[in-house]
RNA sequence: GGAGCCAUAGCCAAGUGGUAAGGCAGUGGUCUGCAAAACCACCAUUCCCCAGUUCAAAUCUGGGUGGCUCCU
């Protein structure tokens, strides 16, 4: 079982209703909750339900650490076939969309990230131009250089980088693992969550009021007091670089709470976006009114 | 009671005779190892209202309405 849908529409919730139905247990694919120490801008379940109800891929990763979706697909198959080999069922809980479709899809064959050349490559971008790198992509990979917008530096990185360290452009490796042909890695019910739009923005506001009061900021201070701090990629999550910016004295306090809220609600859209387009999703607009016993149906059918 | 200034999108705002910049918000989209990231697109047939001048008015003139400031 898969539950998918933007942030504040009451996936982690969905999740602990149908754990403690079901008796299963529960995989987060959350590109945030992988780090320790960040717990209430993230949104992670509270110890009480953590205690009742397993949770994996949560806390993996110290946040000066690098997280990829490669590495979250090995966590994640472990947690799965741990949970399965207890006769359990698996209930993915996720917020971020290529996490999810790469664990039921998965990745092409390509070379893991490089942090020496992705750094050169980005120095290169910074010298010489965003429009530099594309133009040497469509020397190299005029296929993915065509997909690719000659602004979007991280993919024109990436291309470059698998190209440098295969030989071979990735486009040629994507082809080699298709999309919309490969087999399902897993036999995946998802079900999405989709409030109405008005409602969800009111709800991500509430939702950013209640982590503040729950005491963000001193999360974010004991974070800074351990070094963690931006560019660190998880100190730029939302919530966190805000709050960064606002103990930096960047920005006032009430401005960054605004920005968490507004980032929230784009952060939703991209979200819902991602999703959308899956034909495989079966949607509600309330997670209150998901039929459980129909889902546990579902689950005992296999 | 008098004088001056102002009125452009949901908000901020440029534009002083030649056919409505930009930013924010909003909306749609892209996404194959940084994804809470990065990137793309759309979004005022019209400038408070009426009349006038002009080939041409958001821009000039007159009147009205509303707001702000000052004087009495």
């Amino acid at each position: 079982m898969v539950i998918v849908g933007p942030t504040g529409a009451g996936k982690t919730r969905l999740a602990i209703r149908l754990a403690d139905h079901t008796g299963g247990e529960v995989v987060s694919a959350d590109s945030q909750q992988v780090y320790a120490g960040m717990d209430i801008g993230t949104g992670k379940v509270t110890r009480d339900d953590r205690a009742r109800v397993p949770h994996h891929v949560i806390d993996v990763v110290r946040p000066n650490e690098d997280m990829t979706a490669q590495r979250f697909v090995e966590l994640a198959d472990r947690a799965i076939a741990e949970v399965t080999a207890r006769g359990k069922p698996v209930i993915v809980c996720g917020g971020t969309g290529l996490y999810v479709r790469a664990l039921l899809l998965g990745l092409f064959s390509g070379p893991p990230a490089s942090p020496e050349l992705r750094a050169e490559l980005t120095e290169l971008a910074r010298q010489r131009g965003t429009a530099a790198l594309h133009a040497e992509l469509v020397r190299v990979d005029p296929v993915a250089a065509a997909k690719i917008d000659k602004n979007d530096g991280k993919r024109i990185i990436r291309a470059l980088e698998v190209f440098r360290m295969t030989g071979e452009p990735m486009s040629v490796h994507q082809a080699k693992h298709d999309h919309r042909s490969t087999p399902p890695r897993y036999p995946a019910r998802l079900v999405g969550l989709s409030p109405d739009r008005e409602a969800l923005y009111c709800a991500i506001d509430r939702r950013v009021d209640a982590m503040i009061e729950a005491g963000l900021e001193g999360e974010v201070a004991a974070l800074r007091a351990q070094g963690y701090r931006p560019p660190l990629r998880s100190q730029q999550a939302i919530g966190y670089a805000e709050l960064h910016d606002a103990a930096d004295g960047r920005v006032i306090r009430e401005r960054a709470l605004e920005l968490i809220k507004r980032n929230s609600r784009h952060y939703a859209r991209r979200q819902l976006s991602w999703y959308r387009t899956d034909k495989a999703i079966h949607w509600h607009a309330d997670p209150g009114a998901v039929d459980l016993v129909d889902l546990e149906r579902y689950l005992a059918g296999r």
